[in-house]
DNA sequence: TATGAATGAGCATTCATTCAT
DNA sequence: TATGAATGAATGCTCATTCAT
C-alpha cells in the first residue's frame, strides 16, 4: 500500500466561467466541487463518494441532478467549450480584420480562458477522454470549429505574404498547444499576471508564424 | 449506463525505449502491456484484471514481478525519465557549444523522444500525478535536471546577445510544452515525419527566443 | 486439502447482554450473528462473506453499519466488557462490606456472566488480541478495574486476618481464570445449573484463599 | 484500515520440549518458528509467507517438510501433548500412592509444563479448534487420557474420605483450568519462580478439594 | 532441498447506482 | 430534494499450494 498521490493542482477555488454557467443551487455547487476534484485527482480517481462528502451530502443526493458520474464531467465539458469558443469569438469579432491582429486575439482570447480557469482547463484537455463518444460530441464541434478560426487566420496571413511559417501544421499544433500547457506550470497568484502571460502568448504565435510585422 | 469512452491514444505499438529497459522476460512484458494500456485508457482505469488479461497471465501472477499497481507505473515513469535524460544530454554533448546549438539540439532531442515513444511521453507527462511523492521523486529529479539544461542554454543566449525572448519563463515553458503536447496530435505513421517534427520545433524554438541568427 | 475443523464451541444461539446492548435493527443482527462465528470459528477464520452469507445479506451492506471488519470484533468486545463490568459492580454494591463477601459475590457475578454469555466471554477472553491496541483499550481499561475490584477485596480480607492465601498473585489468577475457562467445558442446557456453578466457584474462591469463616 | 494487532506472547524464544521432539534441522526449525508465530499471533493470522520469511526461506520450500499449513499446527499440537501426559505419567508414578500426594503430583507437573513451554501451551489450548477432526484425534486422546488420572485421584480421594470438593466436575474443571490460564499471565522471566508456581497451584487444588490433610 | 513463477480461490473493501421513504 | 439501506460488480491484493527446474 502507497501513500496518497500528490495533487495534480492546487488552486484555491474551481471557479466555473460566468457566461454558459448553471443557476446558482446544488447543481451548481456540485459542479463546481467536481471540478475541483476532478481537476486535483482526475475523474477516474475520484468517486462520487469523494464529491459526496467534499458536498457534505449523500452519495444518493446527487442522483437528483445528474443522471450518472459521467453526466457531471459532460457538463463540465460543455461549460469549458462553450466559454472557450464565446471567448475566441467576441475577441475575433472585435480585431481588426488583418490576419496578424486576428492571430494576436484569438490567441489572447486562448490564453485568457486557460489562465484564469486552469482547472476547467485541465479537465477539458485531460479528462475529455474519459467522456463516451456521444457525451464528448458536443464539446468535439466547438473545439473543431475554433481550431478553425485559427486555421483560417493563419491561411489567409500566408496567402497575403504576412505569415511565413516554416510548417503551418506543426506550428498551428505548437500554438494551441501553449494554451493546453498553461495549467501544469502558471500560477494565477503568482509573479507573472495574466494579461502579461496572455500578450507574451500572442506575440510568441506571431514569431512562431513568422509574421513580418513583428520580425 | 453510458457507452465506453474512447481510447486516448491508438497506437498500435508500445515501445520500450531500448536504453534504460529492463531485460527480457515476464517483467518486461508486464511494462510494454501496461505502457499500452495506460497511455489508452488512463492509470486509474486500467484495473489489474485488465493487465493480466491483456497477457494472458492471471491477476496474481503480476505480483510475482511488482511489488503493486503503482509500482508499475512507478518504473514506466523511470523508464521515460531515464530515456529523456540520456537523449537530451547525449544531443547537448553532440552540439557545437553555442547557445543556438544546444538549444537546437536539446529541443530536437526531446522531440524526437516524445514523437518515437509517444504512449510513454503521455504516461509519463500525464499520469505522473498518479504516483506517490516517493515514488514520483527520482523522476522529478530527472526532470529537473533536463530543465535546467534548456534554461541555462537560454540564459548564456541572452547574455551572448543572440537570444531577445520576450519573457524567458513564459518562453522557456511553451518550449517545453510543444514537446509535451506531442502526443496528443502526432502520428508517428501519418504524414509528418519524426525527424520534420524535431527540425521544425527546434527552428520554432528559435524563433520564439528571437535569435538572431534565425530572425 | 483436509477437512474443515471442528467448532469451538456450538451453543444454539448467541445472545448480547441486555444491558449496554445496541438496539434492535441490522446492525443488531450483524452482532448477533459475527458473535455467533467469532465464538465457533474465531475471528481470522470468519469472512465478512461469511457473516453475510449467515444474515442473508451481501458482504457490502455490511459497510453501511460498520467500517471495517475489525469494528465488529471492537464492538462485541466492548459490550462484553461493559455488561461485565457491570455485572461486578452491582454484585460488589449489593454485597454486605466483608471481604469475604464482596469476594462471594464478585466470583458469583463474573461466573454467572461468563456462564449465560459463553460465546461472548470466549470472544472478549480469545479474540481480544486481534484487536488493534486502539480499538482494544476501552475494553483493556474496564477490564484493569474490574481486576483491582477483586485484587481489592482480596487485600482487606488478608489486612483483617480473614483471608490466608498460599501466594496471592497465583491465588487471584487462578480465581479469575476460573471464569474464563467457562466457555470450554460448561453447557448452558447441560446437568449443572447456572447458579449452581457460579455458587461453587464463590465458594471454591474462599476456599483457596483460606478464609477463615469457610475453612 | 486498522493498525495491527498487539501481539498476545511475547515470550523471547519458543522452546520445543527435549521429549517427543523432532530432530535438529530445517524441519525443527519449521516448528520452533511456526510455535512462535502460532503462539504470538494465532494460527489463522500466520501465513505460510510470514512463516517463510521468519525462517529465510520461499513459501514453498516448506511443502518438502510438510504436507500442508494444517500438519504444521498438527505436529506442535501433537508434541505439546505427548511432552505433557509423559510428564504427569512419570510424576504419577513417582508419587506416594495416596489420592492427595497424587494430586499434588499431577498438579505439579501440569503446572510445570504450562510454565516452562507458554507457547505451546497456548498453541496446544487456543489452536487445537483448528484443526480437522481426523488431525486432533490423537491429541484429543492423550488429553483424555491425562484428565482420566486425575479425576480418577479425585474419586479415590473422595472414597477415602481425604476430600471434601463442594462438586466435583466443577472442581475438577477449576483445576486444571489453572494450567490453562497461565500462558495468559504468567511471565517465565517474571518474580514468581516456576517451582513456587507450581507448588502454590497443588496446594491450592487440595484446597479446592477440601483436602482433610491440608485443611 | 530449495527456488521462481504461476495458479485459482478467496480476501476486505469500494464502486456507481437504485429505491422506498 | 435528500436520505439510509441495499445491491451486484469490481477493486487491489493475499492465500495455500503446485510444479518444472
Amino acid at each position: 500500500m502507497s501513500t496518497p498521490p500528490s495533487s495534480r493542482l492546487l488552486a484555491t477555488d474551481a471557479r466555473l466561467p460566468p457566461t454558459a454557467a448553471p443557476p446558482e443551487g446544488t447543481r451548481r455547487r456540485i459542479l463546481e466541487t467536481a471540478l475541483q476534484l476532478f481537476a486535483s485527482r482526475g475523474y477516474h480517481d475520484t468517486s462520487i463518494r469523494d464529491l459526496a462528502t467534499a458536498l457534505e451530502l449523500r452519495p444518493s443526493a446527487l442522483y437528483a441532478h445528474f443522471a450518472a458520474k459521467d453526466h457531471v464531467l459532460a457538463e463540465l465539458v460543455r461549460i469549458g467549450h462553450e466559454a472557450h469558443f464565446e471567448a475566441l469569438e467576441t475577441a475575433f469579432q472585435a480585431a481588426k480584420p488583418t490576419p496578424a491582429d486576428q492571430v494576436r486575439a484569438l490567441v489572447h482570447a486562448h490564453t485568457r480562458v486557460h489562465a484564469e480557469h486552469p482547472q476547467l482547463a485541465l479537465v477539458v484537455n485531460e479528462e475529455f477522454y474519459a467522456l463516451s463518444p456521444a457525451l464528448a460530441a458536443p464539446a468535439q464541434a466547438l473545439r473543431d470549429r475554433a481550431n478553425a478560426m485559427l486555421i483560417d487566420a493563419i491561411r489567409r496571413g500566408m496567402a497575403q505574404g504576412q505569415f511565413n511559417p516554416l510548417h503551418p501544421e506543426i506550428t498551428a499544433a505548437a500554438i494551441v498547444g501553449m494554451g493546453s500547457r498553461i495549467p501544469h506550470w502558471f500560477e494565477p497568484a503568482g509573479p507573472i499576471a495574466v494579461e502579461t502571460l496572455a500578450a507574451t502568448h500572442a506575440e510568441l504565435a506571431l514569431r512562431m508564424l513568422g509574421s513580418v510585422a513583428t520580425a
